[in-house]
Formats: structure tokens, C-alpha cells, sequence
DNA sequence: GAGTGGTCTAGACCACTCA
DNA sequence: GAGTGGTCTAGACCACTCA
């Protein structure tokens, strides 16, 4: 769940506890992305401690972006639902101004077996049942990235194409509406390629053009992998943004 | 400086006045990179507020990574020079393993007059004097970055090629020490090229090969640009890395 | 005006470092 | 054991939202 107790005298602050309880609360479905938890009041005295540990708890997972607070109003289970956080994670925009609108277009969705690789990635056993989906993505209109997304079966069992259809390029706010999986981050690795076959074909390009192959793994709470997503972009008028700190 | 007073009001926390000024005393180098600022209490009360307000403007410039805390031992302004933050914006890695050593290899380095687009990045007169530093790094001693290094002349009129020598590597630590010039965050946007010239000479890749190029802007306390930094990586046996929360 | 999160204080005590 | 940052409390008051 945490990294909360690393040194050697198993000293454990409370806050930390209390955030692990908040967490545990979230895990079960206690409290669904989009809806409110209780005040802070009333989180002290459900858990017998001061409101101001109850707020550095709080603190902690609204920098994680787990919970997401508004003054005067609540503290709320952050949601992919919600219009401020349309494409939390995509990196991809366009060179000129900002992404206002990205299209979606399903090519094809099956049902696989996960290879080896996948599996390795999704903590899952090589070989167990999965999903493969096809797509591509057109920020304002350009088709210019080729998406090919793997689930474990064992998190997705009744996905159907019609689910992928309604949610069109809002994937994130499907898996959590429907199978209670909250994405909270992912980890991308980035590679130059050269583009050949179907891809450059999708993306109307030819071959030896060159293409950003995006590998991402996202993860729900508890660390847990629960999508693996290859993406290859045409990044002659697109780039991957990144600010360091 | 900050974005402190954004609503009608005019309301600015006590907090957020405090970290105002430590800034300043940043800025000023009142308090150099690697050394202490005085303690919460001896903070607090120069400012006349309590230990708590000093703590919140503290903790805003911990997560910054503008200074650094150790429990028992006192606040300090972080720096580029320890060894805990080596290679704190470098996002290239080995598909296998983390980066354990980066050697650089100085090609040249020249007096330049800054071209209208990079100076648009530096926020500087187009045509005004700068540097360009030219140079190739082998993480693990693998030549697989080619960067092209520009400075406004501005921050760095006395710079010298002993100076780049003498630093390798650790050039932010030698803007630190030598120009009083800290960086504290960078933006980066990364494309996939088609490698060609000089630049796949240098990498010993052929006219063709695909590049991950990564281009840097590096900022200073106030967000004032003072780098700008073209990389261009062969990405076969490297990844860039990214986790996006 | 009641209820929410946000700020600020003063004070107690804890964990850690270093001489 | 003195000094540092780290945690926790109880209480006051502020800014904001909404009916």
C-alpha cells in the first residue's frame, strides 16, 4: 500500500496511518471517484485524532492527486470524469496552442492471450487472458498517433466494444465508472523509431518515416498495474511535453 | 516572482508572503546552494510569525526542491553539487539498469550571436551575445547523446572552456558556483527526427538512423529562462523516462 | 448563516544529529 | 544534552460556497 515504515523502530506517524485508512476507504469503494468524503471534522473524530492531522493526511493525497479539494465546498475523490482533468497524462500537443479536443477511432478489439512481455509488465501470469485494443488518436482533427492498449482480463472480464465506443477517447473515466479501476499515475518510456508497415499506413505516412513510440504502464492505487499502452506518434507537428522539477 | 494574488481581494497568506521572502534571500544569495538558512525558530522570528507559518513557506520550497530539509540537522538551499541529486533532470536512461555515470566529451565551444529562436526561448534580444557549447555524453560510456549548449551572455560573460572542463558533466553545479545562476525546474519537448550530418557521425549511427530530440529550456528562481538545450539521443539501447501523476 | 476547507497561533512532545 | 526538523493538539478566525 505504502512505503510507511522503512527505518528500523517501525515508528509509524499518525497521519500516515490515517492516510492508509483514507486509502483503504477508497480501495473498497467506500468513497467513488467524483463523490465527497466526509468533512474534516468528521474524519477527526471518526478516527480519534485533530483535524489538523487529519488535513496533513489529506494534504498528502491531494498532492498525489487522489483526492481533490475545494474550498468552501468539500474534499472530493478525483475523477477522469471531470472536464478539468480531460487528458491528465497525454503528453502529446500539438506545437502550436493547446489540446482543446481529441478524436478517437476504434479499429479493432479483441480478446488475447498476454505474451510474455505484456504479462511482465502487468504483473500478471504470461499467457492469461487479455484485451487488445486498436486506435487512433487525432488531437484537434490530425490523425497522428496509433494506440495499441492491453488489459488483464482479470480486471476487465465483461468490457465489450460498445464500452470503448461510448467513452470514446475517455478511457480512464470508463475504467473507473464501470470497473472501479482509478488510474492515479502512469510511467512512460520514450523511444525514436522508424515507422513501417501498418502503423505508417494508419497514420498516412511512409515508410522510414520517423515515429515517437510512447510505452506506458498505468497504475491504480496500491502500486498496481492495470493497463499497458503502446502508442507511436507523428511528431512532425506534435511534441511530447515534460517540465522537470 | 509568484503567482500570489490572482483573485479580486488581494488576499495573500501569511505563508505565502514568508516564502516570498526567503526567495528573495535566494535570490539575492544571502543563503548559497549547499549551505543552511537559519532554523524555523530563528525564521520565525525575524519575520514575527510562529514556528507553523514558517514551516508551511518552508515545505512549499521543500517540494520545490528549492531547498532541502534534514531532520536533525537543518534546512538547506539544495544545489546541483551533491551527490544524492547527480543527474536530477536527466530523463535518459539504460533500458537496463539506472544511470550510475555520464561522461562528457567537450567538441567546442564558441561566441555566438543568439539566432531569433533561440533568443525567443532565453527571453533575450534577438542577435545578443552568447555561448554555444557543443558536446557529446556517454551514459555508462556509451556515446549516445549529441547536445548543443546556449547561454545568453548575459548570466555568463565570464565564462571560460577550463570552467566546462573542469565541470563535465555537472554543468548546473558549475552555474551555481561560478554564476550564482540555480536552476530549479526545466521544460522539455521531445520529437522523433530522421539523424543525418554530423550529428550520426558523432553518434557513429548512419545517415537515417531515428533520434529521440529532446529540446530544454532551463529556468533560474522567477521562471527567467537561462539555458537552452538541444539533445539528440539514440534511443536503441536508451529510453527517456517519465512518471506522470 | 451554517458548513466547508484554509490559515495561524502557542505549546507540547518526538525523532534525529552531533559534539 | 542541546539543537534541529517532524508530529500532534486545541482553538481561533478567515475565505469561500450555497441555500
Amino acid at each position: 500500500m505504502e512505503l510507511v515504515s522503512d527505518n528500523n523502530t517501525g515508528y509509524v506517524p499518525l497521519y500516515r496511518q490515517i492516510k492508509r485508512l483514507i486509502t483503504e476507504s477508497l480501495v473498497s469503494g467506500e468513497w467513488a471517484p467524483g463523490s465527497p468524503i466526509p468533512s474534516e471534522m468528521e474524519l477527526a473524530q471518526r478516527y480519534s485524532v485533530s483535524q489538523g492531522t487529519v488535513r496533513k493526511a489529506v494534504s498528502e493525497l491531494a498532492s498525489q492527486k487522489i483526492l481533490v479539494r475545494h474550498q468552501g465546498k468539500g474534499t472530493f475523490v478525483a475523477s477522469h470524469s471531470q472536464e478539468s482533468t480531460k487528458f491528465p497524462f497525454l503528453r502529446i500537443t500539438p506545437d502550436s496552442g493547446v489540446v482543446e479536443e481529441v478524436d478517437a477511432r476504434l479499429l479493432d478489439f479483441w480478446r488475447i492471450k498476454l505474451d510474455d512481455h505484456s504479462a511482465g509488465f502487468l504483473n500478471v501470469a504470461e499467457g492469461s487472458s487479455g484485451w487488445l485494443i486498436r486506435r487512433i488518436l487525432a488531437p484537434e482533427g490530425e490523425e497522428s498517433i496509433y494506440e495499441e492498449i492491453r488489459l488483464p482480463g482479470s480486471s476487465f472480464e465483461t468490457i465489450e466494444e460498445s464500452m470503448i465506443h461510448d467513452h470514446q477517447c475517455m478511457l480512464y473515466s470508463m475504467y473507473e465508472s464501470i470497473f472501479n479501476v482509478r488510474i492515479v499515475y502512469v510511467e512512460e518510456r520514450v523511444k525514436a523509431i522508424i515507422g513501417e508497415g501498418e502503423i505508417v499506413d494508419r497514420l498516412g505516412l511512409l515508410d522510414g518515416a520517423p515515429l515517437l513510440k510512447v510505452e506506458r504502464v498505468a497504475y491504480t492505487y496500491d502500486d498496481r498495474p492495470v493497463e499497458l499502452r503502446r502508442s507511436y506518434c507523428n511528431t512532425t507537428k506534435h511534441s511530447y511535453r515534460n517540465k522537470i522539477i
